[in-house]
RNA sequence: GUGGCCGUAGCUCAGUAGGUAGAGCAUCGGAUUGUGGCUCCGAAGGGCGCGGGUUCGAGUCCCGUCGGUCACCCCA
């Protein structure tokens, strides 16, 4: 046994996997629902570093500078003394491109997906990594409503592709900065008359930003946020409508959601529409996918004044909430070789029907005969083709349905064209 | 980073009042020297996370430490 373990927080991917997130081959069952999903919402693939200067992230994460230990960011210092981050979320390098590369030539809305893993420094629990992987979309160029629904559809198409189970989806408009303006005053006042009822982090958050305290699980807040002023109330003509538009588009397209007043989500540059869906297969963390608009990011970080709105959803997550189906790896074809000459024909024939699209295998460990059968059923092959030593003398293989027991001699002389007709069927 | 729970074969776990480790599954072989999924037989595999202490003697008690897990924080 050796002592490596894989760093805390993390997993690993291998056939054999026990936990969802272990299984190879849900991985690619994800993946591919995912991206058949945005060829046919129009969406391309953008890839950038997992690295980059920490200050991209402060700038999107929200105000203070404790803002790297506040978002438990994994940091270091690259040899030029700059102060580098992995990445915690997709969205600060996804609209960096978008700026960088000028994207904002293009026809806008520019449509962007991602696939690929997020780090963030924190204690692991059920559905929490310290790498996770987040499958993402951003739709930049447009502060369009109907964007929002695009975006929040597909989110939801994916869950029901990849079958999450027991899932709410959550909406509500935090605002303009007009919205703000009238709001949160107005909340840090309520608030100011709870102080005694609220938890410490709460008290902190009055001041820096209020409207995280509906985050909070602590019961005594939650109680005194039942009262507190609602920013549906305040909402401003502008960012009424939007919600309005939002609302109307998923009802007509069907997708079921609730509107959550306290919904707030956790990153400071969300405006206007912000979602997040639930599953409640999940334990505490049983956010499988959320996001929203960004209105004023692009321009912060340099690029046209112009909205934009993503997702980013925890493939673990999604994995967890789903039904563990049992997705077997099948093989069509396993081969028995029953001498040590026949182990190079063999091969040639493995060859030959892979070529043609067919999945075959065969023994490497040299074992006995009933090891070799019990294999090719453990990998689950339809059939098992068999040479052996009369078969090498005839110029034969014998061809054994795996499921009905059935044997067929086919002559391989010539070729495999009778054994993948043979096993084609 | 904080707190609760846990840490015995590859996996799931048992282990009685402390006496020097056991089961099921999986693996490999055989019953069946040309045939799988069932059954039967057998083999291999750990010294009980690690370190220290108490004791004649510790998976079994105490301390520390590391790891896991769940929850808080944070968030997918």
């Amino acid at each position: 046994m050796t002592d490596y373990r894989g760093p805390r927080g993390t997993y690993d991917v291998f056939p054999g996997g026990g936990e969802p997130q272990e299984r190879p081959e849900l991985w690619t069952f994800v993946e591919d629902r995912a991206r058949e999903l945005f060829g046919l919402y129009n969406y391309s693939e953008v890839s950038t570093p997992v690295f980059e200067e920490a200050r991209l992230f402060a700038r999107t994460a929200g105000e203070g500078s404790d803002i790297v230990v506040q978002k438990e960011m994994f940091t270091f210092l690259d040899k030029g003394e700059r102060e580098m981050a992995l990445r915690p979320e997709g969205t600060p390098g996804a609209v960096r491109a978008y700026i960088e590369h000028n994207l904002y030539r293009l026809a806008q809305p520019v449509k962007l997906f991602y696939i690929g893993p997020m780090f963030r420094q924190e204690r692991q629990q059920r559905g929490r990594y310290r790498q996770h992987t987040q499958i993402g979309v951003e739709a930049l160029g447009t502060s369009d409503p109907l964007v929002d629904v695009e975006v929040i559809s597909l989110l939801y198409a994916i869950h029901q592709a990849v079958g999450v189970k027991d899932e709410v989806v959550y909406v509500n408009n935090l605002g303009d900065m007009e919205t703000r303006q009238a709001y949160v005053p107005e909340l840090r006042a309520y608030l100011e008359r709870h102080r005694g009822e609220l938890d410490p982090d709460s008290v902190s958050r009055m001041d820096t930003n209020p409207l995280r305290t509906f985050d909070s699980k602590h019961e005594g807040t939650q109680a005194v946020l039942v009262e507190a002023p609602k920013i549906s109330d305040y909402l401003s003509e502008e960012a009424s409508v939007h919600l309005k538009a939002v609302r109307g588009g998923l009802e007509a397209l069907g997708i079921p959601y609730e509107i959550d007043d306290g919904l707030v989500r956790g990153l400071d540059y969300y405006t206007m529409t912000v979602f997040e869906a639930k599953s409640g297969a999940l334990g505490a963390q049983d956010t499988v996918g959320a996001g929203g608009r960004y209105n004023g990011l692009i321009s912060d970080l340099g690029g046209p004044d112009v909205g934009g709105i993503g997702f980013g959803s925890g493939v673990e997550r999604m994995l967890l909430a789903a039904a563990s189906q049992e997705a077997l790896a099948s093989l069509d074809v396993f081969f028995v070789t029953l001498a040590p000459e026949a182990r190079i024909p063999a091969m040639k024939l493995v060859g030959a029907l892979r070529e043609e699209g067919i999945s075959a295998d065969l023994d490497y460990g040299g074992r006995g005969m009933r090891a070799q059968f019990k294999q090719a059923d453990r990998t689950g092959a339809s059939y098992a083709v068999i040479l052996g030593e009369d078969e090498l003398a005839r110029g034969d293989c014998t061809v054994r349905d795996m499921a009905s027991g059935e044997e067929l001699v086919v002559p391989v002389a010539d070729g495999a064209k009778d054994l993948i007709w043979a096993v084609s069927g």
